[in-house]
DNA sequence: ACTTCGACTTGCACGAATCTTT
DNA sequence: AAAGATTCGTGCAAGTCGAAGT
């Protein structure tokens, strides 16, 4: 397994080119271990070329923007932080390497793009002017045409796809939110035009129309897809659930710091994993070998198979291949310097234990974690029915916690209160003056607070500037670690301060007080030979200091709201541990492409097993996939009660003859997700089967928990859990949208392109915002705007028609004598206003459409980083419009990443 | 077979930094 | 230059999931 084919490796190495970052690869086993595994993994699945394999050097150097530095640190652990340079942003970074021809932006193709911001926001203006004019475009009734493949994977073809919509917002938030989802919704029937087209619309076009198409075919493209998509579900976040007891679990004592952690052997994880999907999934492989049905294959893929029909396929495909031949190129020289590095060389070949489910790192050294400042008392007193009280400084502390809350929402919640009065009233003592909070006014504190802020606010810049500096000097030696020699950005290196809990939805235990964590609550891990940090508050020490390099993180203490509960300091996005693991979660994504159909096929069999536990794992794992639910673990008493799938209760999913499924349930941060599905026949009378009996608060799937579900999930794909199919769904969705819709056009034209796939994804996992406070005033403003062009429009209609008679144009508002134009002119105007009109128009809906969606979330943690860097290579698309800063850090590791890479 | 630990990922909100518009 | 809008970065809450404990 572990050889690759040499070449890869070499290749990707450095390249000069213009692609890719310039590398350097520490030479770290850990990295190469799983380097290997990786490539182990790819080898395993049959994949396309991803240009997986120097992605490992170039990702480690690359990993927290310090480039080429990271040799050097290396040699000097302690060192004092260097600039950090992303190779990926500045070209100029190459110094160290040998490299001599110039970097370009480091991720090859990608051309220069001057500034990110203006780009894409026209990007963003057109975006929504496609966005309109696509959805519009005819979606082919998802039945007919299409899928003959279906039909290979029978259980597939027989589910339904359509989904209705009616997505209702979020209930209690928004009541206007339906507006949004109406863009699909009305014209999806439209007849199917191109037969190649026939590549199935991403699935938010099936979905939304049809609610009804039943037996229908399915594109296959829905089977991979999730229905969620259809639109319309979403809620806004509601608040509105409660009840619940509340109690607290005792805390129970922290393990102290064995050392021998450091040699404990925890299991292996995924490494071993992966080293056994492989064979499995060879097995599968073979299997499938002879259907020819392309289920499991991106759509686009197929298409290309099969008949390319249109041209624009056929310009795609010459594109990449290009792009591949290119890149060939440029592997060929990198292969030339990698000689020159064995020691990368080795490594990877080295640790066969890919699977290094244990050992992390082999050196760690920090500094340990900042402290707030301690409290700085004001003096200024709340009043108790009337007169100005007097408190200690503990008492004002908290006091204050409370004061300056006074606008949030949390002041509406009885819970809130009834919390912090109980920590608060304890702060106070038994016979304090103050024995009702309500009689508290606290106004004087907000007071003093508000302008606290004013004047900060009005400070001048320089002043800001320096305050600025000054922070970062006391923080930065706590910014970096240097793990195995490479210095890589801590994460969270400031301790929480204290405050009051502020627990999302209708948490049993907001405004409770979450106190000031000190020294002796934290445990400090780091490497063996590393000097200890200092503590940072004289007088004081750390609870404990272990070595465990089977773990990632370099301190936690325990929370103080959860005592049983932990809070860790780890390494930031960017580093190359937070980034293999990145790496390493799309890779066993991408192998449930490969098993997904038989899954598929086995749960769609099971819906009608007999075996009640078997029925519901069907069930609950098709509803995952489908609705991109989350796992839905147990949750305690003292938590907001939400669900995900296995939590799922009657209620909160409701049947609809004939076959029509509504999901309404608070999910993760309790955030709504409404949702009304088509379903097959057998799931419908399996969930109608669930219910009969039970009260709507009892469990959906009485059988179920996640702990039963992921290890059925196991028997079926080694190292497949819930979460996984999140994964997969919105990378697979992004892919093949991506794949199907770009056209040519200019860079504008194709970010607006992406961000449309990248919203679909975000319908698909329910990821929402709030809608800003000023949002309604934006539309207003806007709608004024339109009728305000509107206005002019019918003025230059009239001064046409007169000025084709050969009169003058009126006077305008001023009563002043407008220019004569030339009836060409005029017209020329008109257009242009129309234009304007219109581009408005589709800004505002756009808007609406997205003022509850959340697209962050997904480019984070949902979208694999490689389809996009290779979309952006194959169209010409700088990388920069797409990610930011922080993105082009933490995904370093995909940067190079061959063009042809499909998910 | 459960429950509880423990470690790590995911997710939303908010404030700061930037960019746009007035 | 101020005001408004948008994007970015941070904070920390809330999930997931494997493993240890009982």
């Amino acid at each position: 397994m572990a050889v690759e084919a040499p070449a890869k490796h070499v290749f990707d190495f450095d390249d000069d080119d213009d692609d890719g970052p310039v590398v350097f690869k520490r030479n770290n086993t850990l990295s190469s271990k799983q380097n290997q595994l990786n490539s182990e993994v790819k080898k395993a699945s049959s994949q396309r070329s991803d240009g997986h394999s120097g992605s490992l050097a170039s990702y480690v150097q690359a990993s927290n923007g310090q480039s080429s530095n990271s040799q050097k640190n290396k040699a000097i652990p302690s060192s004092k932080s260097l600039p950090v340079r992303s190779p990926i942003l500045s070209p100029k970074a190459s110094t160290s390497s040998a490299r001599t021809s110039p970097v370009k932006s480091p991720v090859a193709n990608f051309k220069t793009p001057a500034s990110l911001n203006d780009h894409s926001k026209q990007a963003l203006k057109q975006h929504k002017c496609n966005v309109v004019k696509e959805e519009k475009s005819p979606i082919k009734g998802a039945t007919e045409t299409n899928s003959d493949d279906d039909d290979d994977l029978q259980p597939l073809s027989a589910r339904l796809k359509g989904i209705s919509n009616q997505g209702t917002k979020g209930a209690s938030t928004s009541s206007t939110s339906q507006s949004h989802r109406l863009v699909p919704k009305t014209e999806i029937k439209g007849s199917t035009k191109d037969p190649d087209d026939e590549a199935p619309l991403p699935v938010r076009f099936n979905m939304k129309s049809s609610a009804g198409t039943s037996s229908s075919k399915l594109y296959d493209s829905d089977e991979k897809k999730p229905l969620a998509s259809n639109g319309e579900q979403n809620g806004s976040t509601v608040k509105g659930k409660q009840e619940k007891s509340s109690m607290l679990s005792g805390k129970r004592p922290l393990d102290k710091g064995n050392s021998l952690d450091q040699s404990s052997a925890k299991k292996p994880k995924i490494s071993d994993t992966s080293t056994a999907m492989k064979s499995k999934q060879l097995a599968v492989k073979a299997e499938k070998a002879d259907e020819d049905d392309d289920d499991d294959i991106p759509i686009s893929q197929r298409i290309k198979k099969s008949t390319p029909t249109n041209s624009k396929t056929s310009s795609m495909k010459q594109k990449a291949a290009k792009v591949v031949s290119s890149s060939l190129k440029k592997l060929n020289r990198k292969s030339k310097k990698e000689f020159k590095n064995s020691k990368y060389i080795k490594s990877t070949k080295v640790s066969p234990s890919s699977g290094d489910g244990q050992k992390k790192w082999s050196t760690l050294v920090h500094n340990g974690v900042i402290f707030p400042p301690p409290y700085k008392l004001h003096g200024i007193k709340l009043l108790y029915d009337g007169r100005p009280i007097d408190l200690t400084p503990e008492q004002e502390e908290v006091a204050t916690m409370f004061a300056v809350m006074k606008d949030t929402d949390y002041m509406n919640k009885p819970q809130f209160k009834k919390n912090f009065w109980e920590d608060w009233s304890k702060l106070l003592g038994k016979n304090h003056t103050i024995k009702d909070l309500d009689k508290c006014d606290f106004t004087p504190i907000y007071e003093w607070h508000l302008q606290e802020k004013e004047k900060k606010k009005q400070m001048s810049s320089e002043e800001k500037k320096a305050l600025k500096e000054e922070k970062l000097k006391q923080e930065e030696k706590y910014m970096w670690a240097i793990v195995d020699g490479v210095r890589e950005k801590v994460g969270n290196f400031r301790v929480e301060p204290p405050g009051l809990f502020r627990g999302r939805g209708e948490h049993p235990k907001m405004g409770k007080l979450k106190k000031r964590i000190r020294p002796s609550d934290i445990t400090i891990n780091i490497g063996k030979n590393a000097p200890i940090p200092e503590c940072p508050i004289p007088g004081e020490s750390w609870k404990d200091i272990k070595h465990d390099n089977t773990v990632t993180w370099l301190a936690f203490w325990n929370d103080p709201i959860n005592p049983k509960e932990f809070k860790y300091v780890f390494l930031a996005a960017s580093s190359s541990l937070k980034g293999q693991s990145d790496k390493e979660k799309y890779e066993k994504a991408r192998m449930l492409k490969e098993y997904i159909r038989n899954i598929r096929a086995a749960y769609t069999k099971d819906f009608t097993s007999k075996d009640v536990t078997k029925r519901q794992i069907a069930v609950a794992t098709y509803l995952i996939d489908k609705l991109a639910l989350r796992a839905g673990n147990d949750k305690d008493d003292d938590e907001a009660d939400t669900v995900g799938c296995c939590t799922l209760k009657v209620g909160n999913v409701e049947c609809i003859p004939p076959n029509k499924l509504k999901f309404d349930f608070l999910g993760k941060d309790s955030i709504q997700y409404v949702n009304t599905v088509e379903v097959e026949l057998p799931v419908y009378n399996a969930i109608g089967q669930f219910q009969t009996g039970k009260s709507k608060s009892d469990d959906l799937f009485d059988k179920l928990d996640t702990s039963k579900l992921n290890a059925h999930l196991k028997e079926l794909m080694p190292g497949l859990t819930a979460k996984v199919f999140r994964t997969y769904n919105a990378s697979i969705t992004l892919d093949e949208m991506l794949n199907k819709e770009t056209k040519d056009g200019d860079v504008a034209e194709k970010v607006v392109i992406y961000q449309r796939a990248n919203k679909e994804v975000a319908i698909i996992c329910n990821h929402q915002r709030s809608i800003s406070k000023s949002h309604s005033a934006q539309m207003s403003r806007l709608t004024e705007k339109i009728t305000e062009l509107k206005g002019v429009l019918k003025e230059l209609k009239i001064d046409l028609d007169r000025a084709k008679k050969g009169k003058p144009p009126l006077k305008d508002a001023d009563g002043k004598q407008k220019r004569n134009l030339t009836p060409e002119a005029l017209e020329k105007k008109i257009a242009q206003t129309n234009a304007k009109i219109e581009k408005m128009e589709r800004d505002m809906q756009t808007k609406e459409d997205l003022k509850t969606v959340a697209l962050g979330t997904s480019k984070i943690n949902y979208l694999d980083p490689r389809i996009t860097v290779a979309w952006c290579k194959r169209h010409e698309v700088p990388i920069e419009k797409i990610f930011n800063k922080s993105l082009l850090a933490k995904f370093a590791w995909a940067m190079d990443v061959d063009p042809d890479f499909r998910f």
